[in-house]
DNA sequence: GTTAGCATGTAAGGAGTTACATGATTTT
DNA sequence: AAAATCATGTAACTCCTTACATGCTAAC
């Protein structure tokens, strides 16, 4: 699970918990919602829905009454059950695996079809990966520090601060989540919460890191 | 050359200017040099360094004479005219496909081997390029906004705010740059430029997007 | 008419990481 | 003694992009 497709496999089961989508439409949506730089091509999303049919995680429909007036029927995936437990799941287990860029941006991107623990979770689990990348370019820079010109320098020092302000972002987002929940505007994201919340087994985690 | 090992390719050419160096060393180095996520694998570099010797950019001198005391036998790689005049000339010729995150970290870091003109193309097409960018995501998130929650807008807004701020900094550099020179600390780091700027042929190039 | 967009897929090929193979030396 | 670091390489494997194959409709 560590690898790049099982980003674009959870993206998938988060985006098709709104509606019930075709390919197209879905890899449209994936590129708007996370800015992935990259391009999603088409070799890959389409394997991508035949292994999650294949697992059980989602359901082809052929779309055959509606086809919109001779367009090429469309195959509408939608989610099973099986496939909205396995995505609750993986949100919850997020481990020290998941704190990679793309991983940790997939997560983000759904955070409102997860609980209120397993936000500030991945949040802190983001940050510590953060910080740990801090020290060792900090090190590795001043290891180096004798042959590297102004521009390098100027370089590593604009990195730094990029990655500097996302740990203070977070830690802004964790007090927010803390303090009751996220306001980002004044949206109610809350309606998909609280369903798979029945089975207390985790409740413990949130009290981890204070 | 739009291949990702043209970044590495150039990189291990920008870094032999210094001074000659054997595999196992330039990988510590150029991790440190440029943060690159990336491992930068053995299974990368060595093969990439045989390429290098093949088209004549570097040449390997067998380091039999001061073996440390019993190490293995080190290949240590020295930069060639052609290697050298390579180099320049990627340099100076970086065009549209050149201002990608990758690309434009490796010419960055080895600024100080170019003159002021490329340095300025360099920067103000990688800046366009991440305007484009900015431009391309608004009039995406836009289209999708209703469909979007409040985390997926706050993760959209973090991820354009610090494309603007890099752009910010270009911006500054840009300034700096055309103000007569850089001068991020107080280090003379102009002791290798000066000697390949013969050929005024870009100079037009300065005020394009002024 | 011709281009662009809708819609799904496959095959080929490139790029790079992981893991393996080998072996000496210095540090713990 | 064990582990880490130095040092170079290769082979297998994964993953993804590009390009091709197909065909219909709407807009210019």
């Amino acid at each position: 699970m560590a690898r790049r497709g099982a980003a674009l496999e959870l993206a998938i089961l988060g985006l098709l918990h709104d509606s019930p989508m075709h390919g197209y439409e879905l890899r449209k949506q994936l590129i708007a919602l996370l800015g992935w730089g990259r391009v999603l091509s088409y070799g890959t999303l389409y394997p991508c829905l035949k292994v999650l049919v294949k697992t059980g995680h989602i359901v082809a429909d052929e779309d055959v009454q509606v086809p919109v007036r001779g367009r090429r029927n469309r195959i509408v995936y939608r989610l099973t059950a099986e496939g909205k437990e396995f995505f609750a799941q993986v949100m919850e287990e997020s481990g020290p695996t998941t704190w990679d860029d793309e991983s940790f941006g997939v997560r983000f991107a759904f955070f409102a079809r997860t609980d209120s623990p397993t936000r500030v979770r991945i949040l802190e689990g983001r940050r510590s990966r953060l910080q740990e990348r801090l020290e060792n370019v900090r090190t590795a820079t001043q290891r180096g520090r004798e042959r590297a010109d102004s521009y390098t320098r100027e370089l590593q020092r604009h990195g730094l601060e990029s990655v500097e302000r996302e740990v203070e972002w977070l830690t802004e987002l964790i007090d927010r989540e803390r303090a009751g929940g996220y306001t980002g505007a004044d949206e109610a994201a809350g309606d998909q919460v609280g369903d798979a919340a029945g089975d207390a087994d985790d409740s413990g985690s949130t009290s981890r890191s204070a």
